[in-house]
DNA sequence: TGTTTAATTGACTGGTCAATCAATAATGAC
DNA sequence: GTCATTATTGATTGACCAGTCAATTAAACA
């Protein structure tokens, strides 16, 4: 039965706004099931309690961004188009629409203490810096995986500020701020290999 | 009198250390009183309500910040070794002590909604981007504002990282990644003058 | 010492909320 | 249409907590 499914993706889609309207994770299961149109219980029943609705809303966030770094990958053919696909989808609109960030903000959180969400974020940071090193090696050598971690924790740092920064509402400078990154990171290594 | 000084001091660090136990902000005054070894009463008498209290806890760990940046910029001379102070003092140990990260995670989400907090940080990145680009300036020229933002939110990445990967005790290589970014940077600059 | 003032207590209130569960409605099988 | 199964409700419970306040204690001072 696909009713199941449905319910299912209607409150964590109503998770994710209501996160995202009061920007914390205190906000109450009835709230929540009240904007997916349900009763408060049928959140209960389907999730078992409200930490794991939230961890799969982060999921479903997670699914997304695999997605699209996936469908933008699939149109790249050079290390450094795929790069660049990296880096787009890393920005991409999505990621700041919603509750996006508020539910960011609320995982960083929940990972101290949640085991199922360090194995979520652990699960992020893995993929992103494997894609990261496959496409940077062939452009810096050995340097890649010391890359790859800089700008992995780049992309966090960047979108931590852009986030929070009441102002900024447009994703592309962040994006360019990586650009220039990977472009100092060739430059060096190509410094490097003439010497 | 120093009482209240004196109060309050307690107040705060029992603060700090509460929310570095439990993570969240979900913390009760009760709870933080106790461990401060006052009445909870007391904490609403000196704070007014839990989002000051907190917000005071946040202050106090910004100016152990400032004041170690402070300290270690007066021993440096060069450039070079101002920019290594200032990042030896952004990992340093008290950065990762008692409740010091889940009091800066807790901090981001509070800054999605609570006007103080925001302005706290954007005071804290003004300072960060304004240290750098002083002492990059010398070694980058006009890169150095680009330079000093990808660097400001790489130090924020790479905390987020390092604070939140479970095994990770010690930040020595924390600055470690730090440092290679800045030489990479450093590198691209002189590969860029020589061309 | 007695008196004023400041510091501190902790019981109390009003409200909130996660989670439960017994009851009800919808669905589908035969 | 009857019955069984599944989906859904919403009232309820029990616990918790921010913030208040009247009462108490300690300090300061004359």
């Amino acid at each position: 039965m696909g009713k199941e499914v449905q319910r299912r993706r209607d409150l964590i889609a109503a998770t994710i706004r209501e996160i995202g309207e009061t920007g914390t994770l205190s906000v109450t299961v009835g709230k929540i099931a009240k904007r997916a149109g349900v009763s408060p219980g049928l959140a209960f029943h389907y999730f078992g309690d409200k930490e794991a609705l939230f961890l799969a809303a982060m999921r479903a966030i997670l699914r997304d961004y695999g997605d699209e770094v996936r469908a933008a990958l699939a149109g790249a053919d050079t290390p450094a188009e795929r790069l660049e696909a990296i880096i787009g989808a890393s920005f991409a609109e999505s990621h700041f629409r919603d509750g996006a960030v508020a539910a960011w903000l609320n995982f960083y959180v929940l990972a101290q203490t949640s085991d199922e969400a360090a194995r979520l974020l652990a699960l992020y940071h893995r993929r992103l810096h494997s894609n990261l090193v496959h496409d940077l090696r062939p452009l810096l050598g050995n340097e890649a995986p010391c890359a790859a971690r800089r700008m992995a924790a780049l992309i966090d740092g960047i979108y931590l500020r852009f986030a929070l920064t009441r102002d900024a509402v447009d994703a592309a400078p962040a994006a360019e701020e990586v650009r220039a990154a990977l472009a100092t990171e060739r430059a060096a290594a190509e410094a490097a290999q003439s010497a």
